[in-house]
DNA sequence: GTCTAATTAGGAATAATTCTTGATTGACTA
DNA sequence: TAGTCAATCAAGAATTATTCCTAATTAGAC
């Protein structure tokens, strides 16, 4: 689900604001990453990320990608999810929320709150878990 | 939690006949590197494992672990995880199943139905995602 | 015991990520 | 509107984990 021009404007301000309060700079490198991953359909690879910023950007480096996205995945602009083979993806939706990947084409989709998954930790707790996160992964594929 | 010693011999058994039933010998190396997983607590690396077969087999190479892990994992007498950080971990235990990773410790936790954890995947089901699977990794602190 | 395909040892090759260093730049100040 | 300087960046070397390659070895059938 790509992000209409309203939301990614609406995303670009909240980046201004995130950078400030961390005191780093806004930089012409940070923006062109983050605008290539509020554009795309939610989760790119380190790789695909220079591929995409390169368009326009050719000068941009891959180690710079890199930096950045570990900058505001640090800052909380945006997010970072491990896949089972073990490739790194960004991911457009910083903080905690579920994935399903689709296993016919690898692509991977949100499960927001409308999904309807229902998980219960509450018996961890009464067993000496203290819970500070949970992140679930759904396997399968998507009718069309 | 380790294994006891009846476990382990149990567990060695399955081992011959999941090996017959894929057709593979039987061969000290996969026996070696079993062993060391059914000894462990449950979650290693494959350079953890090397070095745990090492003590006995000291010319087992890393790049034979490397091949019996994937064969074990293929013939589903041991599990495979990756965490966040995108370390792969071999897991004595096969099949779908949950776990809990200490944050402070970065110890690998096996979830079985005795923990209670409840998860509904229902609603997946109604808007078009046909589920195959699910895994779900639960963060936080073990009070001891 | 012999035979043969499967398996292994050892090291080279690869892929993804991190590190290093000198050059460049954003943002503050005057 | 330019000067200053710490932050940032580009480029490529270094590292790490894993896979690949090939010749030598071995398990299991006969």
């Amino acid at each position: 689900m790509k992000l209409d021009a309203r939301q990614i404007e609406t995303r670009t301000q909240e980046l201004y604001e995130k950078l400030r309060a961390a005191g780093l700079k806004v930089t012409l490198q940070r923006l062109a990453v983050y605008r290539v991953l509020l554009q795309s359909h939610g989760h790119l690879t380190a790789e695909q990320v220079h591929q995409a910023v390169a368009r326009d950007n050719p000068a941009l480096s891959l180690s710079t990608v890199y930096n950045v996205l570990e900058t505001l995945v640090k800052i909380g602009a945006i997010g970072e999810i491990t896949t089972d083979g073990g490739t790194k993806l960004f991911d457009r939706t910083p903080g905690d929320h579920h994935h399903f990947i689709d296993t016919e084409t690898g692509e991977v989709i949100d499960l927001d709150d409308s999904a309807g998954v229902k998980l219960d930790l509450n018996a961890l707790a009464r067993r000496g878990f203290a819970v500070e996160g949970a992140k679930l992964t759904v396997y399968g594929r998507r009718k069309k």
